[in-house]
RNA sequence: CGCGGGGUGGAGCAGUCUGGUAGCUCAUCGGGCUCAUAACCCGAAGGUCGUCGGUUCAAAUCCGGCCCCCGCAACCA
């Protein structure tokens, strides 16, 4: 009797160094979503999610709190109001919950990685970075700051590490084709990116380092002491190892891989869609039937990012306007595929126009006519109309079929759309048949009164059995309060019109989605958030000291000179570049470019007079060359980067050298 | 010529793959109803579908040029 058609799904596990914002609870109710849905269609589901918990970040994070990190990842995912809080709070349906820190996720890393080296796709290399040697510390070109260790601001060298890498180039044609000719990378709009940016880009697609020696919070190369696994193969297979994939804690790999479906950020799509499918291709195992990419929530028109102070916190949302109003919400605004732009007010509007007007309201006055009119319990005798009737029956039962379609899309958006006709077209139906004026003459009309009545608890028994996925709570409540028991809230039941008893009895409840003030809560809401900017960003900030003392013979060959501005412009294709044409002193015009360009228009600089450093080596940006730098006063205010140039006195002559 | 996404009534979006009445939500205006959460129902106004050109009997949709916005990348010695 294994009938049961299996279903595995699974969000990206998360990197645990900070709170969760509403992005991940995007994703993640959007996942449950699905899951709840396919529960309900009857197949046996696999929900996974879980968390990322090593890496660089996190073991630099946990030095900074002053704990291991170990007691930092188990404080942000199993401590109060941590990630296992917040999924409990949001009704996460998950079955698995994976942490990378876990004993058997470790154990079969370790197998896979030995396997891929015995077999050749991982190989011995070495990874050029800087060093900085007082930290033991490798960076990467792009994490410096100025130039320097970003820790303790000293030099850096060029340096190689020993490093262990994939051998993804043996596997491009391969993804080349999984991405061009399947299906398996959607929505489509990503393949051309990812195809277009990694594969045939220049130097083809390139190998990807898979150890590192530089820190040790991770899983031990346990062949290869001081190695550890690098993030993404480590982080990849927990999608196979929390089926029991080379370990002994779970056995379920033949039931539910491959994988019907990864949904996961657009950040992420890169080594979702290349480099996953290589990692098994390598290995031999079947690659997930779909990786699904989905958007980013903008806030108000701008990008989300903690140094903005405009994150949006799910948690607090949750409890002002109730769990399934703000995943339903999250379902019903933005395309899945899409970036969407959240606001408050959109909230709130979504909130009080679907599910207080339209269908808080339809249960209200539904449930309160059969209480006024039958005493809560339809009579045996119903009146048929077909003129009146025909419309809205149709629109039930072809209800179904059409949410279906969109839900086996990943198309919520749609799919709640089409329940949403449906509930209009039921509060239509009302007015149509004005049921305060057939309850004037109960002899004559009630028979079709009561009719009357069944269509639209039918109407609302459907809409709530396929709204179940994205609110389950609320949902069942609808059930309950139109009183359908348990035989007619099933996925069969809803494929058609008639499944309620015709003498079903209601019980009314309390409103279930109360209406929002608006203007009150938009004045509220983004006083809370003023709030939490301030409390999360300091007023003012300025840069720690360094604690190195310069010896003055080295500070003296810094040569700094009054340099009056002739001609300065945007460069052209960059945001942030200035070009500087100085006169020095020396006679010949000095260019320096500065990225500057969103503090100061070019015009309001020509002719002022400032200080630069003018023996620095010359250096490219842009295609221009850049000999010196112009100084300038920076500090950071509530968060935001502010900077002054040095402006001297006109009086001061070009060239007159500062000491 | 780095990569990608987008420009559709006042706002936010769908429609573009597979050419053929320009659709939805909100806001505005007028009307109806009173069962219901000041909710619901009907109607109206409002759009050169960024721009120029091409293909076609027919273009928001296909092709080419241009303009603007947004990500990423780069760069901010």
């Amino acid at each position: 009797m294994n009938e049961k058609k299996n279903y595995y799904i699974t969000t990206p596990i998360y990197y645990p160094s900070g709170k969760l914002h509403i992005g991940h609870a995007y994703c993640t109710v959007a996942t449950d979503a699905m899951a709840r849905y396919k529960r309900l269609c009857g197949y046996d589901v696999m929900f996974l999610t879980g968390t990322d918990e090593h890496g660089q970040k996190i073991e630099d994070k946990a030095k900074e709190a002053g704990v291991t990190p170990q007691e930092f990842v188990d404080n942000i995912v199993a401590a109060p109001g941590g990630v296992l809080d917040l999924w409990k709070l949001m009704n996460i349906s998950y079955n698995r919950f994976i942490r990378t820190t876990d004993d058997y996720h470790v154990e079969s890393i370790q197998k896979i990685f030995r396997k891929m080296y015995d077999n050749g796709d991982i190989y011995k290399g070495s990874y050029k970075g800087k060093y900085c040697k007082p930290c033991e510390s490798f960076w990467t070109e792009s994490q410096l700051v100025d130039g320097k260790c970003p820790d303790c601001g000293r030099e850096v060298m060029d340096a190689e590490e020993e490093a262990y890498f994939f051998r993804a180039s043996k596997y491009a044609d391969r993804v080349r084709d999984l991405l061009l000719n399947t299906d398996f990378l959607e929505p489509k709009s990503r393949v051309h990116e990812m195809v277009n940016n990694f594969i045939d880009c220049e130097g083809g697609l390139q190998d990807l380092c898979v150890s590192r020696t530089s820190f040790t919070w991770g899983v031990p190369v346990d062949f290869d002491p001081g190695h550890v696994v690098y993030v993404w193969l480590d982080a990849l297979f927990n999608y196979m190892t929390a089926l029991g994939y080379q370990n002994e804690k779970y056995d379920d790999v033949e039931k539910f891989w491959p994988a019907d479906a990864h949904f996961v950020g657009k950040e992420i799509v890169r080594f979702h869609s290349i480099y996953w499918p290589a990692f098994l291709m390598s290995m031999g195992l079947p690659l997930p039937k779909k990786v699904y990419g989905h958007g980013w929530l903008n806030f108000n028109g701008d990008k989300m990012s903690k140094s903005k102070g405009n994150v949006v916190d799910p948690h607090l949302l949750s409890q002002r306007y109730g769990v399934d109003a703000l995943r339903f919400f999250l379902l019903r605004s933005f395309p899945f595929g899409s970036d969407g732009n959240f606001t408050n007010e959109l909230l709130i509007q979504t909130i009080n126009n679907d599910l207080a007007n339209d269908l808080g309201n339809l249960v209200s006055r539904t449930v309160s006519m059969v209480e006024k009119y039958f005493g809560g319990t339809l009579p045996e005798d119903q009146a048929r109309d077909m003129d009146k009737d025909g419309e809205l029956v149709a629109a039930i039962s072809n209800l179904r079929d059409k949410y279906e379609e969109q839900m086996e899309k990943f198309q919520f958006q749609n799919a709640l759309e089409e329940i949403f006709k449906v509930i209009q077209r039921a509060n239509k139906y009302i007015d149509e048949n004005a049921p305060w004026v057939l309850a004037r003459d109960m002899e004559a009309n009630g028979p079709r009164l009561a009719f009357v009545m069944y269509h639209l608890l039918e109407a609302l028994r459907v809409c709530a059995i396929l709204l179940t996925p994205f609110m389950p709570q609320s949902a069942g409540e609808v059930l309950r309060q139109i009183g359908a028991d348990e035989g007619c809230s099933t996925w069969d039941s809803a494929a058609s019109w008639g499944a309620l008893p015709k003498t079903v009895t209601v019980r009314r409840g309390d409103n279930l989605f109360p209406r929002i003030d608006m203007d009150k809560e938009l004045k509220e809401l983004d006083a809370i958030m003023e709030e939490a900017k301030k409390v999360a960003l300091p007023a003012l900030e300025v840069e720690p000291f360094l604690e190195e003392q310069v010896d003055f013979d080295t500070f003296c060959k810094s040569d700094f000179r009054a340099v009056k501005v002739k001609a300065c412009e945007n460069v052209k294709k960059s945001a942030k570049l200035l070009r500087f044409t100085l006169d020095d002193g020396s006679g010949t015009d000095r260019q320096i470019l500065s990225g500057i360009a969103m503090y100061y228009k070019p015009e309001e600089l020509v002719g002022k007079t400032l200080v630069a450093i003018v023996n620095l080596p010359p250096r490219k940006m842009m295609g221009l060359d850049s000999c010196g730098m112009l100084i300038s006063a920076v500090h950071t205010e509530q968060g935001e980067e502010r900077l002054h140039l040095l402006m001297v006195d006109d009086a001061i002559p070009a060239g007159a050298k500062l000491c």
